[in-house]
Parts: C-alpha cells; sequence; structure tokens
DNA sequence: GGGTTTCTTGAGCGATCACTCAAGTATATA
DNA sequence: TATATACTTGAGTGATCGCTCAAGAAACCC
C-alpha cells in the first residue's frame, strides 16, 4: 500500500552531514538543504523532522565514520601505524568538506548558548579521546611504547595535537601536512 | 555645539569583543549586541556603521591586546619563559569569555562562505605565528635553542599545539592545564 | 480499476534577522 | 536665552529564518 521514498536516507544524511560539516549549524539554512537533498519543506519534515534533528543524525555518523576510519587503519597496520597516519589522512581526504573537525566546529559554534548539539558534539570527543586512550594502553601492554604515561593523558594530548592540526589546516597558507609529520613523530618517541 | 557620545567608545568595542568572542558571528544578534552595549538601534548603527563593521574592529582589537599580552610576557621573562606561560595563561583567564581563540572560531565559522571576516581572521592568526617566529629566530641568535629547525615551522607547530590547546580547553572535563604544561616542556627539549 | 496509504508539493505561517529614519533630547556656542 | 549640532530613541522596513499543512501524485493492495 505505501509508496516508496524517492531518495535513499543513508545518501541524504550524508549530503546534509557534509554541508552542516562545511557550513556550519547556523551557516546552513533550510534553502540550502532543501537545495542540497532535492527535498521540498514537507518532505524535508516528513523525514527528519527537523533541522536540528537532522543535525543530530548528521553529528552521529560523521563520528561513527571517523571511529571506523581509525579502526580499519589499526585493523590493517597495527595501533602505533594507525596513530602515526590518523593525523595526515584526516586532512588530506580531498572529497571531505572541510579540513577541521565536524565535532570542535559545533562545540565551538554552539557551546556558548548551551545547545544540546554542542553536549552531543562534546560527548563524541569524548568518545574518540577513549578510542585512542584504549590504543595507547594496549601499546603498552605489548611493550610497543614506555609505560612512563597514563594512557589517558597521551591520548589526551593526541586528541588536542588533532584538533590544533585540523584548525591549522583549515588555514590557506599553512604546511598542514608538516604539521602532521611532526605529530607522528612524536609518537615514535614514546 | 556637539553633544558628547554617552558611552566610552573603548569599553563599548570591548563588550562587543566579548559577546562576539563568546558567541560567534551569527550567534550574537543585534539584540544581544544592543542589550550589552545598551545602545538602541539607532545609536548603535550611528557608532559602528553596521554589526559586521563593529565584528571587525573587535577582531582587530582580539588580536591587538593578545599580541600586546606576549610582548609584556616577552619584556617581563625573556622570550622562553613568554612562550611557555603562554599557553597557560590563554586558558586560564577568568574574565575572558571563553577558552578557544577568537581568530580561530571566526575562521572556522566563515571560512566556508568566503566570508572577509574569516580571510582578516586568517590574517591575524598569520601574525601572531609570525610574532611566535621571530622569538623562535631571537632565541636561536642567543643560542637559547638548537638551530636545527627551521624558526618558522617552530612557530607553525606552536601554533598549532595553541589552538589545539584552546579547543580542547573550551570542552568540560578536560584537563587543559596538564596539556598546556606538556607544551611547555616540549619548549625545553629543543 | 477502486481504494488505501504514503510521499511530495509549495504557498504561506509567525518570528526574527540586520537595519533605517524621522522625531526628540541634550550639549555646545553665540 | 536662542540656535545649531550632535547624539539618542524606538517604531517600523523588507528579507529571511525554521517550519506547517492542505492538497495532489504515486505506489501498493484487492
Amino acid at each position: 500500500m505505501p509508496r516508496k521514498p524517492n531518495h535513499d536516507r543513508n545518501e541524504l544524511i550524508a549530503r546534509a552531514r557534509d554541508l552542516f560539516w562545511r557550513q556550519g549549524w547556523a551557516g546552513t539554512s533550510l534553502k540550502d538543504l532543501e537545495a542540497v537533498l532535492k527535498m521540498k519543506p514537507g518532505s524535508f519534515y516528513a523525514a527528519f523532522g527537523s533541522k536540528e534533528a537532522l543535525f543530530e543524525i548528521a553529528l552521529d555518523k560523521y563520528a561513527e565514520d571517523g571511529a571506523g576510519r581509525l579502526a580499519e587503519l589499526v585493523e590493517a597496520h597495527g595501533a602505533m601505524e594507525a596513530l602515526k597516519r590518523y593525523p595526515g589522512l584526516a586532512i588530506c581526504r580531498e572529497e571531505a568538506p572541510a579540513k577541521a573537525c565536524m565535532l570542535s566546529k559545533t562545540l565551538l559554534e554552539l557551546q556558548a548558548h548551551g545547545h544540546p548539539l554542542a553536549k552531543r558534539a562534546s560527548a563524541h570527543l569524548m568518545g574518540m579521546e577513549e578510542q585512542f586512550a584504549a590504543l595507547f594502553a594496549q601499546m603498552q601492554d605489548e611493550g610497543e611504547i614506555s609505560a612512563a604515561h597514563d594512557p589517558k593523558s597521551l591520548a589526551r594530548r593526541y586528541q588536542s595535537d588533532l584538533l590544533g592540526l585540523r584548525v591549522s589546516a583549515e588555514r590557506e597558507g599553512t604546511d598542514a601536512h608538516a604539521i602532521a609529520r611532526e605529530i607522528a613523530e612524536g609518537l615514535s618517541r614514546l
């Protein structure tokens, strides 16, 4: 009895994520979304409920995909090599709508208003940091790096370096890849 | 013949800067500004011309004050100690409206739309980086650090670390001072 | 084909956006 | 005190914001 939706929901979310990632929350109007998703307001609200609800879904997808890419990297090259490669990969993907991290962009834009989306971005950042910490802990267990530092401290610093790198990469005329290389080299000294 | 303005222009700009710094460009409405500056629209536009013009003035003041604080630090403690203290001071000032850097917030928010304010923020970031580079070069001249690295590379990395630190400091539950300490320690190893 | 159900359409809602301007008020000089 | 000159006021501008909803179109069942 039902009529099929015209669009692939996953594809719609991906396109919305890219737009939000690039333009931020306030910088993305419903007109923008309608154009990119090729949906009229009615369809849009039937499918997603609100701009905020879609942003939340897009943010979750962003975090999930990021975690997935890191996990793949670990699978393929081990923890150390994965952490070394991750910064460089984060800023070199040509198809990415922005160099900077969508989580940090969201946090910086919406934190001051106490917006729920800022809290959610913050939580995802914490999730990433825990993923990093687990990898550092694993490397210590395997004797690959010194046990001198707390894995959580290492993860906190790595996360900070990564965020800084990705803000720097957003600037023009800054050799971000050089910074990425230095971050990777820093890991070798552990 | 003229009537004196009711408000101190410098004070108005400082208050506007703090509001823009905290809430960003789109996150700050004219209503917000009117409330904080205690000005009605007419006075506002007579005094500053537009929201964008005021933001530009505020951004310039932000950059100027930041550069001034670093210069004072250098004056008082020398280049190395100044660079070591700067990160910690950047995130501990209680009266500051945000931990993150206003320049990076502006860049991240407005870069995608090619907004002139993003370009201006980018230029100020470059100015800061040059200030850092000059200090690193000075330290090399005085034999305080190894001449092995290009001062511009050191400045680029220092800037990146600083931006990452200040994004991290914006998060809740992250010990940003620990990161600041690590950045300072990193300088000792040069 | 008729009936049901879901999806799509797009005009239009009230609210808010940045901003304007004519009128009023205060301070200076003459 | 009279006049000129800022500065302040606040109602109101058109544009855009996120969003609604009644009506139409398309795909399924019988």
